[in-house]
RNA sequence: AGUCUCUUAGCUCAGUUGGUUAGAGCGCUACACUGAUAAUGUAGAGGUCCGCAGUUCAAAUCUGCGAGGGACUACCA
């Protein structure tokens, strides 16, 4: 017995999935599906790596589908796809894990905890979750190599980013210099800027602020002014000002000269400030005044404007050192002096901010630009450090200050000086006539997460890259890159590397990659290290020269690359810092503090999963697997890994890392807001996969909104979806399974051409060649949300509803003809070819249609779709005019539907004729769809009416498209001519194909093409208009059709009988219909119709029928009984 | 604060180079169909295209200024 396609009892995705993972699994289709494809024709993929540290969410579900679809989609087009899984394992949240563990703190390492046993527990933590995330893997249908996946932490990978950092080291583009960062000082470390933004971090606190006077050396636009002359700055931290080297003004802000009387000393003084704040900072007792008299005790004190300036002009004037407590130790003569500053507001302040370069991220930067040094002294042992030391004290040179603490809250509990400095200084500045104003004030400010203390902006040493150097290669390279949006690549990526900054490489933590750089301690002497086997050569010097008792890498065998050469080593901190090499003039060297930024090791990624260049160089040089085809990854990476890796690539390998690049938005919660554990909004996505299937989920999650808009997640959307697409293609799967198995169908008879298949069918195919095309070309753009609305769309519209609906009864009427080989062929294409398009999208549940397709055809000698390959459209079975037809006919049988129900005519009845006029469309397009329409509407005639004939009334209106470029201004007055024309106005126009108006004294000649004729009744028919088509139905219902409606009626009515009886399909019948007054005719006149319909050999009057019988309506108000039994 | 992004029906989204009646699905209401039946179809109601100003004969669409949501970066005297 031949095959059967397998039929279903109801539509379990679910189910579905893990019967298709398990086939998967038992028949590794996986590997299948990248071994069977050639090594020449390669589709490089590079996986972001997930931190094993957390979860995985809803949201990690959606960018792995779009990787997922991308590198399916490629191996049905024949590439071979490797996808190797990656591991991040370094970082802080990987470090403040364990220490919640653990219940340390960052000052118990090195202490309570050997940074060993720190390491390892931080080693064991990060992998904590990967059972998880396999699962998830592997449940949602990402297809990624799980089995060796690169790890950050393993030597191998290390040893690839060190040679990485080495390249660049020898390049010059790897220095160390200093940079303002938040640090806390009762902690003793730099914060993140991820630490600061932990939520209570920023707070309201009042701080005593200073307005203070910087009296200036006169020259410039202040040359000529007679008497002292100060300018005005704010500051919120009078600690800083010691600090001071610089002033900023806008340069574009207009200043003013104005002479008053300082309120604490009383004395006459002109000060400079931003014009827009004048008012602010002379409010209260101060007043506009002619006269300039004032004495000490007078309630007001009289102000005067004197003069004003911008920005520009005083920039380059130089001013007094407000607190000479010392000097920079070098370029002392740049300094006090005003500068310009782009970032110099009105909004408060004076408009001339204080500049102290150690202390303000900001404040170096303008500074550095300007070439004004930093408040730098020479600490005893002659290195430069600012004036307050990492505690938070002010160092020797800083006079009365030295020891103090620059903040209160610095001090041990209750030895807290009753003077703060920012007040100690504030008093000092009143009775020097150096202070204009101090008060309170709040504003917000960050605090240290540990110790709840204030946070400083201070200058730390810290490892660059030297970004900034090779910016205008990476602007290049990066115009060749195709991102997916573009915005994201000119915009905020764009912008970034225009505005990029060196990257700051130095964390000063315990668990990530080492710098690999040894230095002497005065610092003259450097090596970088780049391998292991270097390293050790080193380390053989080191223990030559007696800086080191014994090589820690002894037993390590270079060119060895087994696990246990590699296991005798750990490239970690524990381990490298224990190494003290030597220089050559013989100087310990010792290696540098500070990790890297963990996104380095993200970024090395396409050169240290394959440890690179130690093993795999062929990968790389040779352009075998780098650089990628395509990454993906949400758009908050654009300046995390994809920065990083377009970084690496570009000062490493003169190379672009990626070629497409797709950066998906964020998952939210239905509402739109952010999903969080805290607001208990996230959606578990083992749970909604479990309930849904991932298919559905997948499918939802695509097709809802494009990947780079944000998505509102939600459960409601995805039932829809499993109703709605996975539902339809289903039961269009069952309905063909059901007639292919009654049929014994299994593609084993010869294609029937064609051109010997009906119009509907060359119909579908053509749609289906489409479809092809359409998807193709939106897969390869990476345009998946069009990919799976253009399938969703053929899907429900045009297959099931439209083919499927309407060639029913070619499925199950008749012998097994050459037209229902047809039917099944085209039917069965469609499924198969769906399944193929779809495959990326939703794998599971279209690897099943397409075996349970291809298990009784076997079309195909693969086991599974994604072994298949993608289907090829063929330009010749797409006719665009039968497509066209077939809308056409779409909505003529709408319209005309829509008119039976303005008209309560039911479809079962039949009507006599429909009227098309001949407007606008071609009468052979219409006459090729005539019989499909008739048989969809139930209508027994269609004919033409011309436009000539009388009858219609038509509608004109201005075509705007053609008619704005010509006319243009006098458009409106066109508009309003046309639509006062008359019928016979447009009768006139229809003739001679032109009509001269008269516009305004011009003369106006409108054609055909100008205007849009339309139809807009025909007396005594239904007339329905729809987009310029127009259809008119007779709806007049003669006894002759009364009769058949009737017949209609009946044969329904016994189909039902027949169902309710469980009767099966081929059975015949004996018909028994009690004699009621009304319908004998109407039955007897289509007897042989009734008959053959409902299987009845023939129709048995009676005069009444027993308890078997069943009443039935056949008419209003018109009811028989009737009787059906089988014949044997 | 800067950069980017989004805002169209109750909800989720389309809307080509500007062209005059702004579309679909879901939901809702009404109905039909009943040999795909826990399926299917049809029709209807539903809109200040976020606001304002501008360009234009013509703006959901282009420009500017705002508002709101979101992300990232930075953090301010």
């Amino acid at each position: 017995m031949a095959k059967k396609y397998k039929e279903y009892s109801g539509l379990n995705l679910p189910a579905v999935a893990s019967e298709v993972q398990a086939f998967w699994e038992a028949n590794n289709i996986f590997e299948k599906s990248i071994s069977s494809r050639s090594d020449d024709k390669t589709f490089v993929f590079y996986e972001g790596p997930p931190s094993a540290n957390g979860l995985p969410g809803i949201h990690h579900v959606m960018g792995r589908t779009i990787k997922d679809i991308f590198c399916r989609y490629k191996t049905l087009k024949g590439y071979k796809v490797n996808r190797k899984a990656g591991w991040d394992t370094h970082g802080l949240p990987v470090e403040l894990g364990v220490e919640k563990e653990l219940g340390i703190t960052k000052e118990d390492i090195g202490k309570k905890i050997s940074i060993e046993d720190y390491n390892k527990a931080c080693r064991e933590a990060v992998m904590k979750y990967t059972d998880i995330w396999n699962k998830l893997t592997q449940q949602m249908g990402y297809w990624v190599d799980m089995e060796d996946p690169y790890i950050t932490y393993e030597n191998k990978y290390i040893e690839s980013v060190w040679y990485l950092l080495k390249q660049l080291y020898n390049k010059d583009l790897m220095y160390k210099g200093y940079t303002i960062q938040p640090y806390s000082p009762a902690a003793g470390t730099g914060l993140s800027s991820h630490e600061l933004n932990q939520p209570g971090c920023y707070r309201d606190v009042k701080d005593t602020t200073v307005v203070a006077q910087f009296k200036a050396k006169k020259s410039g636009a202040i040359k000529d002014v007679e008497g002292d002359v100060c300018f005005m700055a704010w500051t919120t931290t009078p600690w800083t000002l010691p600090s001071n080297t610089a002033l900023a003004v806008g340069p574009k802000i207009e200043y003013v000269l104005v002479k008053t009387f300082n309120q604490y000393t009383h004395l006459p003084i002109q000060v400079i400030l931003a014009k827009p704040l004048l008012e602010k900072q002379f409010a209260g007792k101060y007043e506009l005044s002619e006269s300039l008299e004032y004495k000490e005790g007078d309630k007001k004190i009289p102000y005067q404007v004197l003069k004003s300036f911008v920005g520009a002009d005083l920039v380059g004037i130089q001013y007094e050192q407000l607190l000479p407590y010392a000097l920079p130790f070098e370029n002392a003569d740049k300094a006090f002096r005003v500068i310009p500053g782009d970032f110099v507001t009105t909004e408060d302040g004076t408009g001339i901010v204080h500049i102290a370069p150690t202390f303000g991220a900001d404040d170096a930067k303008v500074a550095k630009e300007a070439g004004v040094p930093g408040m730098m002294v020479l600490n005893p042992e002659g290195n430069p450090v600012p004036l307050v030391d990492l505690q938070g004290k002010f160092v020797a040179q800083a006079g009365e200050l030295a020891g103090k603490f620059v903040k209160n809250e610095y001090y041990p509990a209750g030895q807290e000086p009753e003077k703060s400095v920012d007040v100690e200084i504030s008093i000092k500045l009143k009775t020097e006539n150096k202070a204009f104003k101090v008060e309170k004030y709040e504003h917000s400010y960050p605090h240290c997460w540990r110790t709840d203390k204030p946070v400083l902006y201070y200058p730390l040493d810290s490892w660059f890259i030297r970004a900034t150097q090779m910016k205008d290669r990476m602007v290049e390279l990066n115009n060749t890159i195709n991102w997916k949006p573009k915005s994201t690549g000119t915009g905020r990526f764009g912008n970034w590397l225009e505005n990029v900054n060196d990257w700051n490489l130095s964390r000063s933590r315990y668990w990530g990659i080492p710098i690999p750089v040894w230095t002497s301690e005065d610092g003259s002497e450097q090596i970088c290290i780049g391998s292991v086997e270097q390293l050790k050569d080193e380390c053989a010097k080191a223990v030559k020269a007696g800086v080191m008792k014994s090589n820690p890498l002894e037993t390590f065998i270079p060119g060895n690359f087994t696990k246990e050469n590699y296991n005798i080593l750990d490239l970690h901190k524990n381990f490298v810092d224990q190494i003290t090499l030597v220089g050559a003039s013989g100087k310990p060297l010792k290696r540098e503090a500070d990790l890297i930024d963990v996104w380095f090791d993200s970024g090395a990624m396409p050169y240290a999963q394959w440890h690179y260049p130690f093993e795999n160089k062929e990968l790389i040089d040779n352009n075998k697997a780098y650089p990628a085809d395509f990454i993906a990854e949400g758009v908050d990476q654009t300046r995390g890994w994809f920065y990083t890796l377009h970084a690496i690539a570009t000062m490493c390998f003169d190379s672009v890392a990626f070629k497409n690049v797709v950066s998906n938005g964020l998952v939210l919660d239905k509402n739109g807001s952010k999903m969080s554990k805290r607001l208990g909004n996230a959606i578990d996505p083992f749970q909604t996969l479990d309930k849904y299937g991932p298919d559905a989920t997948r499918w939802y999650m695509i097709s809802n909104a494009q990947p780079w808009d944000n998505l509102k997640f939600d459960l409601d959307g995805i039932t829809e979806v499993q109703r709605k697409f996975f539902g339809t293609l289903y039961n269009t799967y069952q309905f063909f399974a059901l007639y292919a198995n009654l049929d014994g169908f299994s593609y084993k008879e010869v294609e029937v051409p064609l051109n010997d298949r009906p119009e509907i069918d060359r119909w579908i195919i053509s749609k289906l060649n489409s479809l092809v095309k359409a998807v193709d070309a939106h897969w390869a753009d990476y345009e998946p949300t069009k990919a799976a609305r253009a399938i969703q769309d053929f899907v429900g519209e045009h297959l099931s509803n439209w083919y499927v609906r309407l060639c029913r009864r070619r499925f199950w009427k008749g012998e097994y003809s050459t037209d229902k080989i047809a039917a099944y062929q085209t039917l069965y294409k469609c499924l198969e070819v769906v399944s193929q398009l779809s495959a990326p999208l939703a794998p599971f549940f279209m690897d099943q249609l397409f075996k349970d397709l291809n298990e009784v055809s076997g079309r195909h000698k693969v086991e599974s779709v994604h072994l298949s390959d993608f289907p090829t459209f063929n330009e010749k079975e797409i006719d665009l005019d039968l497509e066209q037809r077939m809308e056409l006919a779409q909505s003529f049988s709408s319209m005309v539907l829509s008119l039976r129900k303005k008209y309560k005519i039911k479809v079962r009845q039949p009507l006599q004729k429909i009227m098309i006029p001949l407007l606008g469309i071609d009468p052979a397009q219409v006459y090729a769809i005539k019989d499909l329409i008739l048989s969809e509407v139930n209508v027994k005639e269609l004919y033409f009416e011309d436009e000539s004939a009388s009858i219609f009334i038509k509608k004109i209106k201005a075509n705007f498209k053609s008619l704005g470029p010509k006319y243009q201004k006098s458009m409106k007055q066109i508009a309003a001519a046309i639509s006062k024309f008359n019928q016979q106005d447009i009768a006139t126009l229809e003739q001679d194909k032109a009509y001269s108006l008269d516009i305004e004294g011009e003369k106006i000649i409108l054609t055909l093409e100008d205007v849009e004729i339309s139809t807009d009744d025909i007396p005594g028919w239904a007339v329905a208009t729809e987009g310029g088509l127009s259809v008119a139905l007779d709806t007049t219902i003669s006894s002759s059709l009364k009769e058949e409606g009737i017949a209609r009626e009946l044969v329904n009515r016994v189909q039902n009988l027949r169902k309710d009886k469980n009767f099966d399909l081929t059975d015949r019948i004996q018909l028994k219909i009690q004699k009621v007054e009304g319908i004998v005719e109407a039955i007897h006149n289509n007897k042989t119709y009734i008959c053959s319909e409902v299987l009845a050999n023939d129709i048995e009057w009676v005069a009444a029928i027993g308890a078997d019988g069943q009443e039935v309506e056949v008419d209003d108000d018109l009811k028989t009984t009737i009787s059906i039994t089988k014949l044997n």
